[in-house]
DNA sequence: TTCTAATTCAACCATAGGGTTGAATATATC
DNA sequence: GATATATTCAACCCTATGGTTGAATTAGAA
């Protein structure tokens, strides 16, 4: 699990911030896709949507690779697991179960070192 | 655990991609806050602040009492619940436990009933 | 070579985002 | 009532975002 540096969150968060990238997330998870694959349940020209397939490759939730002319698309968890990760210090607040309450009590000092650090983003 | 509308998770994954506002919540995890008090680390006027503290209202992130001339905010975890739910969607990509398995099978029908629904966003 | 297909690039446009400053609005306090 | 405090509002600025169109690039196919 991959810890993520603020700027990177910036860019993970904000390329999921918008339906049309979650829907081409959706797709990518079923299977591979090009570009144009991709781009086809959409109403919008293929431009369009190949800036939305660069900005997920630039939060680095997708990998490309370019065979012959076309671009495959594949889905790169790595940022969404730390997406989920960074997510999941909040799960206490959403939580009753019994154990939450150990969680609770261990977070304390996580908070305490996050505050000497600086930057928790 | 509510599921949240296309717009609402907009909302909160565009919220999320700000790390002063991801700043914020850090600091209402630790206890409520005023305004004031949520702006007083950032090198930005109090005008900016707040406008950061209403994108997290607008995302349902955080609710806010008024109480006498102060405007006390408390962390809302409802969609940060959502939204660790959507992702985890994706946690079979990056969780080889064995019973991932079985989630993968179970999304399957998953899978085929949202694209019968259409917006899955 | 020529044609077609897949994708990006470049220029442009409109709107949203994040910041500023100064005035307005309430509410405590003297 | 007068003043100080907490916050927002309004107007403005600059840059980023998301869309368009038309040309450029690159690679199969004829």
């Amino acid at each position: 699990m991959v810890e993520l540096e603020a700027p990177q969150l910036d860019a993970v968060f904000h390329a999921l911030g918008d339906a049309t990238r979650r829907r081409m997330l959706r797709d990518l998870a079923k299977s591979e896709r090009t570009v144009g694959q991709l781009a086809e349940p959409f109403a919008m020209s293929l431009a369009a949507a190949s800036k939305h397939v660069k900005a997920l490759e630039n939060a680095g939730l997708i990998r490309r690779e370019v065979r012959g002319r076309a671009h495959i698309c594949r889905l790169a968890p790595g940022p969404l697991a730390s997406a989920h990760e960074w997510l999941n210090f909040y799960a206490r607040f959403w939580t009753d179960r019994l154990d939450a309450l150990e969680g609770l009590l261990l977070t304390e000092d996580t908070l305490r070192s996050d505050a000497c650090k600086g930057d928790d983003s």
